[in-house]
Formats: structure tokens, C-alpha cells, sequence
DNA sequence: TAACGATAGGGAACGTTGTTCCGTTTGACA
DNA sequence: TGTCAAACGGAACAACGTTCCCTATCGTTA
């Protein structure tokens, strides 16, 4: 974790004012875009959306990875922050386990494109990737060993298995009434039930 | 179903020899750089590989789709046969359709790139889409009917919806050692299985 | 067998994307 | 106000899918 701008930062020299600036107005710009044409929008689209040039996201994101990660670290981090917390305050483990896949399951859907680009195989994603497992794996970790624990489902789950499952459920889920990533996620849980 | 070549095929003026000849170098070109590169292979690479321009592949498969399909129908049509076979052979509804669920999960698996293309909204792939849809998806509502009606699984599970299910979950299971479709797969049909 | 017309082919050309480069502008600080 | 590194914009490059047009070839017929 690295210090974004507050504290006493001694190798962060400070960036200029428009630098700062543009990289505000650059993260508006891409939500907007990743909202109405999802998150493989073209680059060009982006950058006129903000009134700068291609160059200049290149120069704040190298990556297309590290713009959808900025865009949408906040959500990831609530989530992630979610997993314990429901843990808490859940009824039982698995409870607590279906609610937190849910809470996961809603931000995906919700975002165009997010669940295919984040199980590509493209090199360029590759950190897009690592984010969120580092991120959220723990956690489903967390939660599949109290469960577990609880007896509850079987203990041979793995978590970062789980999480690639159910983000590949929820591919295509958007503006497709005839599929329900939400229903098939449910019937994945279940499943992780203690056969007998 | 139309007649391919065989049959007293009026408004088939059969083609010219040298076009004949081309169209099964590009199929067994394709094939052999599908395995390799993927299903999304640059069109130029399946040219040069088959000896032609990229033209002559757009004058025999106008979209990739239709390419792809002409590559796989055999196994997907044998994969649809096995349904009813299944069905007859097995010890209960509910393990044919495991089995018939395996059978086109070890086929979307061992095609590099399939199942990600084949959820992909792209419009160019549309006839694919429908064409994996159209063919297996009775076939899968047909062994599902009879796990119900057996009183093996729940009764409100659409079958479109649980082969695109199934299908997402073989997206990326190729060279990952750590991500098992086929056990995903198992766990989300055994969330069929009726709660009691 | 030679000539002809339609069929099919080859590769250049076009449009769209991601990515990089370079000359120009601009903010920060003395 | 002058200087200079930081930041910018857009042109330029490369890779891809797709189309176009001219040429080569096949099948037929005289």
C-alpha cells in the first residue's frame, strides 16, 4: 500500500497541479465511458471524453489495468472490508459466506465487461488480476474456513477456485434476461453444501 | 439441415474443384492453428498457413463464426447424440446428465479460447453462439426433464441458463493448473440435486 | 484442342484499434 | 520574470479485421 498524497511521503515529490488535475478529471472520464460502453472502451473514446490527449492516460496508467483498478479500487476495497463484517453479524458462517459471493456477484454484473476482462488471459491484464485476487481471495478464504469449521460445507474448497467460478458466471450477465449469473451463483453455493 | 454435397441437391450447382479443395485446406489450416493459437488466431496466420490470400477465407466463411463452426460440428454433433445415448445407458437420469455435462465441458476445455468466444456479446460471433445454443441446449432441457421428473433434481432449472453456466466456467481452463472446470462444474450440478 | 465466360484467388488498400514518439506548452520555483 | 523539468497533444507506427479490384484458373463448348 502506498501512500497517495497525505503523510510525510519523502519519495513523492509531489505532482503538478494540472498532472493532478487531469488525473481526476481522467478517472470521471473513464467511469462514464466504462458505464455506457463498458470497460474495453476505446482509449480514444476515454481520452476525448476528457478533453486530453491519448498520450496523456498512457503517461497516468500505464496500463489499462491500472485505470480500471483506480476506477474502481474503492468498491473493491468496501467488499473486501464487507467479508469480515458479515461474518459478524451473519446468522451462521455459510450465511455470511452467500451474502458476501452475493455483495461480490452485484458489483460484477454491474459493471459492463468487468468479469470477461478480469478472466482474460491477455498479458496486459495481468495485474487487473492479481488486484483482485490479493484482494478478495483472503477473504472468500476467510469465510470458506468458518464455514468449514462450522461443518457446514465441504472442506476441500478451493478459494481462489471459488472466486474464478463465480466471476465466470457472472460473464454476459448484463442486459441478458435470459441469463442470471445471481441464480447460478446460488446453485454453486449450495453445492459447496456437505453432501450426504 | 442442409445437404452438404451428397443427394439430389438441385440448387446446388457444385462448386469448382480448386474451390473444393481450398475449403478443406482452410478447414485442417484453421484446425491446426486453433490448437495452437486459439480460436481467435489473426485471419492472416490462418492464410499463410493454408497457402492462400486472406480473401479466399472471407469467400468461403464470411465470419469467423461460421469458420469455427465448420471446424468443430463433428464433435458438437456427436456431443448431441450422446444425450439420448446417455439417457438410455445409465443408471438414473440425473448421472447421465453428469455425464453428458462432462462430455462438453472435456470438449470446450481441450479448444483453446472456445468458451471465452463463445459467451463473447460480439455481434460477429452471434451465429456461433446460436448454433451451440440451438444444438445442444435440447438435448441438455431433455436430460434435465428427466432428472425432474425422476425426482432427482430440482424442477426450475432452465437449461439455456445452465449451459451458459456451464460454459462460463470452462472460460480460462486451459493451462491453469489451479483452476479445475470439471470440479466447478461438478459442484454447481450438485447444487441441482433437490434441498430437503 | 482452343477459346471463352464465369468462378475463384491474391494481395494491396482501408478503417479501427492500442501504443509510442517528439515538438510544444505550462507549472513551479528562484 | 526567466528558466527548466514536467506534462501535454496529436501525429506516427504497428497489428488486426475487412473489402476491393485485377488476375488466374476451371469447366464448358465449338
Amino acid at each position: 500500500m502506498k501512500d497517495s498524497d497525505g503523510g510525510a511521503g519523502h519519495p513523492a515529490p509531489r505532482k503538478r497541479a494540472d498532472a493532478r488535475r487531469n488525473e481526476r478529471t481522467l478517472l470521471d472520464a473513464a467511469a462514464a465511458v466504462f458505464v455506457t460502453s463498458g470497460v474495453e472502451a476505446p482509449v480514444r473514446d476515454i481520452a476525448s471524453r476528457a478533453g486530453v490527449g491519448v498520450a496523456t492516460i498512457y503517461r497516468h496508467f500505464p496500463t489499462r489495468a491500472a485505470l480500471i483498478i483506480a476506477v474502481y479500487r474503492h468498491q473493491v476495497e468496501a467488499c473486501a472490508e464487507a467479508g469480515p463484517a458479515l461474518l459478524a453479524s451473519s446468522a451462521s458462517p455459510h450465511a455470511a459466506l452467500a451474502r458476501w459471493i452475493n455483495l461480490f456477484v452485484d458489483f460484477l454484473v454491474t459493471k459492463h465487461g468487468l468479469a470477461a476482462v478480469l478472466q482474460s488471459d491477455d498479458a496486459g491484464f495481468d495485474t487487473l488480476h492479481a488486484y483482485f485476487l490479493d484482494r478478495l481471495v483472503p477473504v472468500c478464504a476467510q469465510l470458506l474456513e468458518a464455514a468449514a469449521v462450522a461443518g457446514e460445507i465441504r472442506s476441500d474448497v478451493d478459494a481462489y477456485e471459488l472466486m474464478r467460478g463465480v466471476g465466470n458466471l457472472c460473464i454476459g450477465a448484463d442486459n441478458n434476461p435470459r441469463y442470471d449469473a445471481r441464480r447460478l451463483v446460488e446453485l454453486l453455493i449450495s453445492g459447496l453444501r456437505l453432501p450426504r
